[in-house]
DNA sequence: CATGAATGAGGCTTCATTCAT
DNA sequence: AATGAATGAAGCCTCATTCAT
């Protein structure tokens, strides 16, 4: 399923010869995530999409069914890109709070490099009605599973406390992670500065989290 | 998915001579979180919460400008009802993570009462662009104000660390319970059981996102 | 082709206060019967058909699910009335072929009186594949055995010969008055002259195809 | 509905190198019958023809100018060979009534072997609009009139009575045969069992039709 | 000859909103 | 206050036809 393809094209109105069929699907899939995450996905005409593509809206119909399978399309394969890296990252033998840590790196790095991705994924697939068809609630589902083995590794190994449920914490962590991001997207907390500023800045909110979320926010030796 | 949109009235066709003015005002909206949240608000046609308020369609225009007026409605009065629980909470004198369990408590149990009002908060309203707009960002604002309110007051009081971001932490106590409710709503996570079993679930998860929160994940010492 | 399409009303802009539900929507059916007769019914736009009745296109669906609908109502009602007025003389008294006249007067002055209906069940209803499904297969077989009924009738009254296959006789009578129909639908034989000259003629054509069926073209005594 | 349309060639997706150009375009006319009988002329796509004959759609069109063209092609060429057999009957020197009966058992015959071909004929072109363009109702009347012929050869010889109009002696006649036709392909009435049985019915029928038009259907003596 | 990607006019249908009663 | 008939803008989708390769 996870068909991570990296479209590197940047779309013109004019013909590019070399094009194959492939990437005239990428590049309507582009732009549908350009449109999407500009008008949300009910705003979104067909029309738009094919303008924003630079093709014919009729041509969008020899690619995909309907304008709802663009969006399971895209979250299809972009979800499952982003699924995968998250798994590679789980199953690796760094330490839990590390590995943790670069998860949530590789969220918000994938918000500052491909922000539109993001804001469809978050606004109008995770948190859509759609969101609850079984093969997407599964996608997520395995995308909680792959932290919450982060977690249970960390158990495990005595990095972590075990008196608490390993589904909790999971919560915990990426609810707060998909929280930073989803006030990102709307622009709830709006960062002024440059992009040194916002990678700096995501640093500081990653780090931040996860001091929280190893250490607690009570004093120590407190509560 | 939990079945969680049975109407909590039972309307009928017939009129009632007692209803007032308010009282059929309150009869659409409560329909209409009905029907928002079975088919949310895209999907949800005015006739179907006319329907589903026993009335004419056509006098749903009596009482609301328009169909958006009806969401936003229920956000003003609905979420300014949970706004104002929060911000007495938050204004209390209690400990401070005393005062951040009862707004956990207070929100899962407004999941467990009203699925349906939670479900359109959440899907409909929250998340929406509409999300966006300055009246009801300020209110999510608002009501990220008064959390922070708490935890500065717990960093005041030497309750809890001054060397962490408030905001940040803020966003992580939010966000987790934000993903615990959306999971809730979208039914990732099904519990089964009666009544007692929710309840009782709730709370643990209420007081487990609590415990890591003041006291982190790591080990005692570790780090 | 012959001037078959005259609107048998005169719809003007100006609503006429007096018309209920049931008679606007008679006012869709003979509009779509008309239209239905002049373009064919894959020609036809739902938008000529409320042009023609004067009404906003959208008021259509709240008569009718969909275009289909409109036709296969048309072939309901209208056929359905056709159809007992057949059934009614077939059951009647007469001597058999004075019941078969009656049924090729009806049809042929059917046709005079009412063109565009007789067009429109002859071509785009009775021909169509759309004829092929169950229920109005049946209507037509209904049509069909009534008219069995009168030919058996005959044979068991001693008034036709018994010697000769009830069903094929049938078939050869209705089929030649279809066929007759048909081509005075689509012009093939045109009659010039006054509305007296077409009763005449009808006439004239009813009487020799009951002429044939019951005494053959061989010369007497012949074959 | 009788299954009859059965492709009467099995094409391949590979190229067959002894097809010539003429093989091809017939290639496309055969496919074309299969799916208008199928699928009628309105619903039945230029793609489906194509993918019935094996080809890419696009070649369509380098052998018909349009779709239109296909079906009238389908009509000039096989009425065309169907009309000239019925007026070589027409102008042979058997007695009038024999020359019936061979082209009732022509017709019969012919729905036997190509029911596809004569199923397009009787329901897309022959009833259709397209039937009142003046070359195709030319074509129809050149079939009446080789019948109205044969009729009139049958009074000068003193065969048939004189004092019945050929032409409504010839509707009678071909609107017979045509209601046979019509019943067969849509299936109002079902023939069981094997292909003896049918060519055994259809003589029958072919044979119970000429009975009646001869000799007529009242008692010997009566009227 | 052959392919099928590309085009875009055209039509059906939906549904929020208005308005006469 | 209540009804639901009436309106029509808006958009999805189909599919015949063209055209570059």
């Amino acid at each position: 399923m996870p068909r991570s393809s990296e479209s590197t094209q940047q779309q013109t109105a004019t013909p590019e010869p070399g094009r194959g069929r492939t990437e005239k699907r990428d590049l309507i899939l582009d732009a549908a995530i350009t449109v999407f995450a500009r008008q949300g996905y009910h705003g979104a005409r067909v029309s738009d999409i094919a303008r924003e593509a630079g093709i014919a809206y009729g041509l969008v119909y020899h690619y995909f069914k309907n304008k709802e399978e663009i969006l399971s399309t895209i979250f299809d394969e972009r979800w499952g890109g982003f699924l995968e890296a998250v798994e590679t990252i789980a199953a690796g033998s760094a330490p839990a709070s590390d590995r943790l840590l670069s998860v949530a790196a590789l969220v918000l790095n994938g918000f500052q490099l491909r922000p539109d991705w993001v804001k469809v994924l978050v606004l109008e697939i995770q948190r859509s009605s759609r969101f609850s068809e079984p093969a997407q609630l599964r996608a997520v589902g395995r995308l909680l599973d792959a932290v919450e083995r982060v977690v249970r590794d960390g158990q495990a190994a005595g990095e972590f406390r075990s008196d608490i449920d390993a589904g909790v914490a999971t919560y915990l962590f990426m609810g707060a992670l998909d929280f930073v991001i989803t006030s990102l997207v709307l622009g709830v907390k709006r960062i002024e500065g440059g992009e040194q500023d916002q990678r700096a800045y995501h640093l500081t909110v990653a780090q931040g989290l996860l001091e929280i979320f190893l250490n607690g926010i009570a004093k120590e030796g407190g509560d």
